[in-house]
DNA sequence: ACCGCGTCCTGTTAGC
DNA sequence: TGCTAACAGGACGCGG
């Protein structure tokens, strides 16, 4: 579920509701949700929250750091003292089920980590193994080294579809298959046309649109198309937005195509996104 | 190097 | 209505 801008919605909020707080406890409620690379002393001051693709890094004192990942399902969900004291002693009897671990903080309050298909991690680590286990990820869709020149490197000699391009984290770090199909569909790209057949002019559209959806994206608090939440529980907003993901018909009047491309379902409009034939004769870019 | 597939799980929905 | 199969926003590892 959460790509970059649900995930980044999330690290705002924890950034805005929940940090600075010191934990007191960090219980793991499914085994294998909590991975532990390293010891965390208790109580531990999380100063605040970075994003790094779609991971969440927490940052805390004595160079500890927890990494998270919600993969499909996994959310954040803080409750205060007021609330989290309701429920005492029933820690995992919540209005939440599938909760699968749960900081407690000096103040009384909790941060549930809720994942229903329990895809989701949090690792805890050193500041160093952070560093390593991020390492690998490809460049921030919204940082300045996402650029066409960036594009054309990766691009270059690729005749997969450029979606499943897209898709790939240590290449761009933070798109996932909703995003995918809505950047590709504001470029005006075929979503099967092979990467390296892009010219420079679909290069340039396909670096702002990228930038264009995920910004207007973050803006709304990312997309609720089920069971994505933020952390105050409320939903994004950006699927009132979406203009193919799920959607039947295009504004342009022509129905929506949805094929299965790299495994992953994929939508787009036949009639703003031509899959030109000419472009691949030519051949590579410019 | 690339592709498709199965895998980790649970929940929802579409179809019979 | 009730059962079953397909599908779901992610990522990894395998074999071809």
């Amino acid at each position: 579920m959460p790509e970059l801008p649900e995930v980044q919605t999330i690290v705002n909020e924890l950034n805005s509701h929940v940090l600075p707080r010191t934990v007191i406890g960090l219980r793991e409620c499914r085994p294998g949700t909590v991975v532990r690379r390293t010891d965390a002393p208790e109580p531990w001051r999380i100063t605040r929250a970075s994003r790094r693709g779609k991971f969440i890094v927490l940052h805390g004192e004595h160079n500890i750091r927890l990494v998270a990942h919600l993969r499909m399902t996994g959310k954040f969900v803080f409750q205060s003292a007021e609330e989290a004291e309701a429920l005492y002693p029933s820690l995992t009897n919540t209005s939440h089920t599938h909760v699968r671990a749960q900081f407690t903080f000096t103040d009384g309050s909790a941060l549930l980590f809720i994942d229903p298909r329990t895809f989701g991690v949090i690792e805890v680590m050193t500041a160093r193994q952070a560093r390593e286990r991020l390492a690998g990820l490809g460049v921030e869709p919204l940082s300045k080294r996402f650029d066409t020149d960036y594009l054309q490197g990766i691009f270059l000699k690729r005749g997969t579809p450029v979606k499943a391009l897209l898709l790939r984290q240590e290449l761009i770090a933070g798109i996932g298959n909703i995003y995918a199909s809505e950047i590709l569909h504001r470029a005006g790209i075929a979503p099967q046309t092979p990467a390296a057949a892009l010219l420079a002019d679909d290069l340039a559209r396909l670096v702002s649109a990228t930038r264009r959806v995920l910004r207007l994206a973050i803006r709304h608090g990312g997309t609720s198309i089920s069971d994505y939440r933020r952390v105050d529980d409320k939903t994004g907003e950006f699927q009132g937005m979406l203009r193919v993901y799920g959607k039947p018909q295009c504004r342009c009047g022509a129905v929506i195509q949805r094929e299965m491309l790299a495994g992953r379902s994929t939508w787009w409009c036949p009639q703003c996104q031509p899959l030109s034939d000419a472009k691949y004769l030519k051949g590579g870019h410019r």
